[in-house]
DNA sequence: TCACAATTGAGAAGTAATCTCAGTGTTAGA
DNA sequence: TCTAACACTGAGATTACTTCTCAATTGTGA
């Protein structure tokens, strides 16, 4: 737990810059001490990292950033506070075709949908009013209580007049 | 899936189990052939399998419904198999919230969305041509040609008392 | 038929995620 | 202050799923 670069590490809670950090920590805290947990520096440095980054993220890439603001986290506590995290409701899963597990921050925010490219693998973010009012429609018909969605265009870039090969 | 050669196809009629075995067939083998691969008997009956299924799976299961036909494949050729098959777009992944992939039949098929239970996990099928005609109008937006989507709807279930706030 | 490249099975290897457990805070109460 | 209780943590083991390796086999075109 002991830092070996920047001591100062976890113990101060100096919120800079981010303003949209306290309301989450709020959140947070609220869910944790609802739920008899504790918001230790570990869960709070995780928390920082993934509201400064505000984009999907695997869990290395977490590891990696934390690591770069001198934050000591183990691997074990990123998974199990990114699971506290998620049903907490701040942050979402977004499964795409490959192994592991994307996630991003939700709290708040409009569901995000993705125009993934069939070329290159990449991932354009949309949001669309239509798409959640046609969710809540197909909820309400069968009597369900729509909570979030995924969704998920596989499809071709613009200017592909099929290029099969060089 | 690089050919775009018979599109129409999709348009068939009510087919038996066993006669909408020869179209699929007829697709698999004409990507195997196109690429210089092979029709063998392993993957023949991975497909023969994954037809009579006609419905969501995993590879798991998928080895023991062949090992109840009597065919004897290994894992290492059903997960081969499974990729092939994919990128001749006769299944694709369904990608849920726990670890393992799930796959099904795609080939002249809607899509399929899910309703999925919040409490449970299990899923619920159903079609949208809503969803559809919506996805086609944000590809043709941007420029894009879709080629498929994947949606999930995440819900409480009906009779739900309503859940404990924060 | 023959030659050759693709295919196969079995198990090793890889990878993401979870679990185990001993040791570490932190808090409440005596 | 001391102590007990209990959640939390890190490190590494473990699990679950998927891919890879390689020697032996098989399908296909000439």
């Amino acid at each position: 737990m002991t830092s070996a670069t920047e001591p100062e590490s976890s113990a101060s809670p100096p919120l800079h810059e981010n303003l949209a950090m306290a309301p989450l920590c709020a959140v947070f805290r609220r869910y944790l001490k609802t739920n008899d947990l504790k918001y230790t520096p570990e869960r709070a440095d995780i928390l920082n990292v993934i509201i400064e980054r505000d984009d999907l993220f695997e869990v290395e890439e977490l590891l990696l950033e934390l690591r770069q603001h001198g934050y000591r986290v183990s691997k074990a506590t990123v998974y199990r506070t990114i699971k506290l995290l998620q049903d907490a409701g701040i942050i979402t899963q977004a499964l795409f075709e490959n192994k592991q597990a994307h996630y991003q921050l939700i709290y708040g925010k409009e569901a995000r949908d993705y125009l993934v490219c069939m070329k290159t693998g990449q991932h354009q973010e949309f949001t669309s009013p239509e798409l959640v009012e046609l969710r809540n429609r197909i909820c309400k018909e069968r009597g369900w209580e729509p909570i979030g969605h995924r969704f998920q265009i596989y499809a071709h870039p613009p200017h592909t007049p099929t290029p099969p090969h060089d």
